[in-house]
DNA sequence: ATAAAGATATTGAAACTATCGATAACAGTT
DNA sequence: AACTGTTATCGATAGTTTCAATATCTTTAT
C-alpha cells in the first residue's frame, strides 16, 4: 500500500469519475486504475462499485476513504512540520475570502504580506461562507477569512477583528435626522440587502429583532454594496455596510452614513482553517500580518456580535 | 515519500543502528540505507545523526518519526478496518501477559479462544508491566493483560475481572487461628514477596497500610508462588496468594488458605491497549472469550481494589 | 601510528513496478 | 445500430527498488 494510491482512492471518491480523477491527480487513466486496482487486490476487497453511474464507493470503500483522508493528510503533514522546524515560510499557500470582505480587506494586507513572505505562493480565492467550508474540509483551500462564529466542529477560528456595521441612510429617509442609529429603529422592511448566498445578508437579518417578512415591493439581487448604494441615494430604502466599505465612499456619500449607538452591532471576522493544523506557521503568518496591520484601521472595542448564521426554524 | 519509508524510519529510530534495522524490516542494510537518505533528500533535511554513536535523531529527526508514527498506525489500521468490515476476525494478534496472571488464566480460555477463532494467530508472550507499556506504546505486542489501573494517558483498560488476595498461613504463624484475616493484621515484615519486578508485590505492599521497611535476616527472590509456599510452610512467614492462583492447591495446602473479611482486597485484572484502537475487534474478541469464561471461575462483587502502582516518595 | 572491528555509504546488475499510449470492452443514449 | 462516455487491458519503456559485493568511515585497542 502507498501513499499514492490512497491518493488516487480519493482522487476517484472525490470527482466521482477515473478520467477526472487521473487528469487532477497527473496521471493517465490506465495508471490510476492500475493502481487502485492493486490495493483492491492487496485489501481483497472492492472500493468503488463501478456498476453505479456516476461511480459510488462501496459500504467498505466509504470507510476506506474516511481513513485514507487521515492518512494522507498525515502524511502531507511532514512536510509542513520541517519546514517549521527550519523556520521555512514559504509553498502554496491556498486562501479563500468571502465576497463582503475580500474587496476591502485584501488591499489592506496583501503587499505588505507578500512582500514579507516572499516565498509563500499565495492563492487566493473569492468563495461564500458555505464553499469555504467545504473546501476547507477537502483540503481544497488551507485557510479562510469569513464571518464567525460558524459553529463547525473541524473548523477553528482565530478573530481578526470585530466590524462594525453603519447605517447608509438617503436624506428623504425617516431616520435620516436622528443623531446615532439604534437597532430598535431599524425595521427589515425597508434595508435594502445583498443577494441570497452573502452571510453578511444574514448578519442584517439576525440584527433585526423583527423577523418581519420583507414585504417589499420589488425583488433585489445584488452582490455588491455599490448597488446597494445607488438604489438607497434613489430613495428605495437605506442600507447597512460593514465598516471598512464605508471607508472607500466620496466625501458626498459619506454624508449618509450613521454611526450605531455604542456597543455598536458588529461582524466577528476570523482566520478559519481545518482543525487538523496542516500549514499552521503559514496560518500563524497570515494571522501576524493581518493583526499588526488592522489595528490601525479599525477599533475593537465597544461591539456586540451579530452571528453570521441562519437561524434555524421560523 | 513513501510508507515503507517511514516505517525504515521508525526501525531505525527504535533500534539505533542501520544493519540491526534492516533484519527487521526483512531487507539489506544497503537497501534501508538508499531508501532513508532518498526520503531525507526530499524532506532536504538530515533524520539522523550519524556521527554520535549509537545513531541519533536529530530534533527535527525527532519530530518526523513522531508524525511518521502516526502515519505507520493509521495505514496499518487500513487493514483493521477492511477485516472489521468484513466481519473478519484474524490474523496475527501479539499478546502479552504479567507472570502473576499468565499460568492461571491462561488455561482457563486459551483452549476455548483457538478453537472459536482459528483464523487469529496469537503468539503470547510472558511480560512485566513495564515491559508490556513499553510494547504496547511501540507496537510489538497489540493487547496485554495486567493488574490495573496504570493511569497512563495513551493506554486503554478495559477490566476483566477483579480477583481477591488469599492467605496463606502455616500452622505455627501468629495467625494461623483466627477465622478471616483482615487487613489490620498483616505485618509487612512476615509476609513473603515475589521478587522486584512483578506488579503482585506491589499490590501487597499498597495493601499493607504499614510501610514498614521490610525488616528481615533473609532476602529473597522468587517468581514464583510455588517457592513462596514452599517457604511458608518451612516457618518463614506467611504469604499472599492471588485467588486463581489457590485453585491449583493440592489439597493438604489448601488448608492453609485464609479469606479475607469482606470486602476483599483484590486485584483488578484488565486487557490493555494502545489508544490508537489498533486491531479492536480482535481485542473485543478476546474480551468476550475472557468474559464468558471467568465468570464461572471468580466472583466480582464485594471488593476492595488495591493498586499495582509503586507509591511515589517514602 | 596502526590494526581490527563495527558501522554506514556506494556501486552495478538484476528484478520489479509505475507509467504511458493504444485499444478493447462495456453501458447507456439516441 | 451507431454513438458517447466511461473503465479495463495490453505491451513497451523508463524509472525504482533491491541485493551482493565492496568501499569508506569511525572508534577502540594495541
Amino acid at each position: 500500500m502507498t501513499i499514492t494510491q490512497l491518493k488516487y482512492v480519493l482522487a476517484v471518491a472525490e470527482y466521482q469519475n477515473f478520467t477526472v480523477a487521473s487528469e487532477h491527480c497527473f496521471v493517465t487513466q490506465p495508471t490510476l486504475s492500475m493502481q487502485i486496482q492493486k490495493l483492491e487486490d492487496q485489501l481483497e476487497t472492492k472500493i468503488f462499485n463501478r456498476n453505479k453511474k456516476p461511480i459510488q464507493l462501496t459500504e467498505i470503500g466509504e470507510k476506506i476513504v474516511e481513513q485514507a483522508k487521515i492518512i494522507v493528510d498525515e502524511s502531507n503533514r511532514i512536510n509542513d512540520i520541517v519546514d517549521q522546524q527550519k523556520g521555512f515560510i514559504g509553498g502554496d499557500f491556498k486562501l479563500g475570502i468571502i465576497p463582503t470582505i475580500m474587496p476591502t480587506l485584501l488591499p489592506i494586507f496583501l503587499k505588505s504580506f507578500i512582500k514579507k513572505y516572499p516565498k509563500i505562493n499565495l492563492k487566493i480565492e473569492e468563495l461564500t461562507t458555505e464553499e469555504i467550508i467545504k473546501k476547507l474540509s477537502d483540503g481544497h483551500i488551507d485557510v479562510a477569512i469569513a464571518a464567525t462564529p460558524l459553529e463547525n466542529e473541524s473548523i477553528k477560528e482565530r478573530v481578526l477583528y470585530y466590524e462594525p456595521f453603519v447605517g447608509f441612510i438617503p436624506s428623504e429617509h425617516r431616520l435620516s435626522n436622528i443623531k446615532e442609529l439604534d437597532v430598535e429603529n431599524l425595521n427589515i422592511d425597508d434595508i435594502l440587502l445583498l443577494e441570497d448566498g452573502h452571510c453578511f445578508k444574514e448578519n442584517v437579518i439576525n440584527l433585526c429583532s423583527t423577523l418581519g417578512s420583507k414585504n417589499q415591493n420589488f425583488q433585489l439581487q445584488s452582490g455588491s454594496f455599490d448597488t446597494l448604494i445607488k438604489l438607497s441615494k434613489e430613495g428605495l430604502g437605506m442600507t447597512l455596510l460593514p465598516y471598512l466599505q464605508t471607508l472607500d465612499l466620496n466625501d458626498n456619500d459619506k454624508k449618509y452614513l450613521k454611526e450605531f449607538k455604542k456597543p455598536a452591532p458588529a461582524r466577528e471576522v476570523s482566520l478559519i482553517y481545518h482543525k487538523s493544523h496542516l500549514k499552521i506557521h503559514l496560518i500563524d503568518a497570515l494571522k501576524d500580518s493581518i493583526d499588526g496591520l488592522i489595528r490601525g484601521v479599525i477599533a475593537f472595542n465597544n461591539v456586540k456580535i451579530i452571528s453570521p448564521l441562519q437561524k434555524k426554524g421560523a
